[in-house]
DNA sequence: CCATAGTTTATTGTCGACAATTTGAAAGTT
DNA sequence: AACTTTCAAATTGTCGACAATAAACTATGG
């Protein structure tokens, strides 16, 4: 339950400029305010953006403001190329895909161990999560943005769930917020969330029942559909502009 | 074939000091000089680092040693605290099983993908790899020196068959050195070596044969026994030292 | 009019110095 | 003697300036 809440928390200082003070250093600061740029849309994909540029935008010096770059770089955001300068990463299609396999992966792994591993109070903060996701949809109906992140919360306590630190690394350090990227562009449509709601719940039963095959199982299908669903929302948005490499 | 050519290639220059003059940049060169340093062994896990040491070690300024440093912790072979330092990683027995958890789960998908993408051609470069290793393997019987890296050229190789950059990225560049650092440390025992091989064959034969869901199965079993095997090893060199945390 | 070579400009890579923080020890107090 | 507090040393974080590389522009010749 203490992952759970800590999460939440998380979850409440990724929404504002995270200018929070608990930030140890510039660079760290910056990286975070970039990150939240990023996915939040406010670089373009695809757009370069230059070291001086970024240095006067948020009144630090060149030092750290590489350091930040560095980050991004790791975390997949931004592309460097030695000399010439860095852009926003603009996945194609093909790419966007294959992360969903990763994610499909990587997620119905996670599935599997949390079936195994997680305790009763956890498994019952993952109701909880649920439960007040499902308030917020009842409030907003229609529009997927609170179900955007909640879809994000449910699947960063999985994984939390599962106990495995390298796990937990690589999809709520490295990947996490790649996906959020895409997840802001290519909102899940029309009746996806509420199947998503359904699945989410049918997720749980089995990882409280201690089921870690079907808990397995049910998280593949879950982020297949939801695979297959951003695939055809980012096909629909390139009905004419041809994708490049 | 052209893949598995210029992989064969990157395995060469992976060996020496790599000075190659192919480096762009300094920070560049220093980043692959720390890496086998600490993949060699030659920077003791656990052993703390400190900037104007290194800085004076290879002759450069603080500056793009930073941004080496910062590439090492990104592929987590090193581990820094703001304002404290950084140190060489060292993996508790339970994060070096997580860490074969997921090659188990990212490995047989790639093996999985490299049976419905590979090419012919691909596939036949992948029996001279084998072919390649069995050689050095009945030149140097009895040491798994060769077989090691042989392994992990294996591997290396159906992961560039799957086709899947994201993949790709994740265990040839985020994960790989991580594990190298642990063959090297925990090298192949007995007769695990041969098993391998026999293991690997049959891989390729799956992947030949197109048949995605053996491949797959097979790669998970083979990931999960080479797991077994240092496990066991880990095992043995902590006979009296207890692992913290 | 186009192509190529030279130059110019802007951006990245590198360096040394200064400021801020942590850590360890030394000194003082209870 | 043990604990707290203060201080000093070393290390990390940050900055501005300089050098090197790459892109853009211009001018010149075909």
């Amino acid at each position: 339950m203490a992952s759970l809440a800590t999460f939440s928390s998380s979850t409440a200082d990724k929404a504002p400029e995270s200018t929070s003070s608990e930030v140890r250093t510039l660079a760290e600061r910056v990286f975070n305010q970039l990150q939240n740029a990023i996915v939040r849309g406010e670089l373009a994909p695809g757009s370069k953006i230059t070291e001086p540029g970024l240095s006067k935008t948020y009144g630090i010096s060149r030092g750290p403001l590489r350091e930040a770059m560095r980050r991004l770089e790791a975390h997949r955001l931004i592309e460097r190329v030695p000399h010439v300068g860095a852009r926003v990463v603009q996945l194609s299609m093909k790419e966007l895909l294959e992360l969903f396999d990763l994610r499909e992966a990587l997620e119905s792994m996670a599935a599997r161990l949390a079936a195994e591993h997680m305790s009763p109070e956890e498994v019952q903060g993952l109701r909880d999560v649920l439960a007040l996701h499902e308030g917020q949809a009842d409030l907003k109906r229609g529009e997927a943005y609170y179900q955007r992140e909640g879809d994000l919360d449910f699947h960063y306590c999985i994984v939390q769930g599962s106990h495995n630190k390298m796990l937990m690394n690589l999809l709520c350090d490295d990947l996490y917020y790649l996906v959020r990227l895409y997840r802001t562009q290519f909102s899940a449509s029309g009746t996806r969330p509420q199947r998503a709601f359904v699945e989410h719940h049918r997720i749980v039963d089995a990882i409280e029942a201690g089921d870690a095959e079907l808990a397995e199982l049910l998280m593949r299908r879950h982020v297949s559909a939801s695979r297959a669903n951003v695939a055809e929302r980012y096909a629909a948005t390139l009905e004419q502009s041809a994708p490049q490499s």
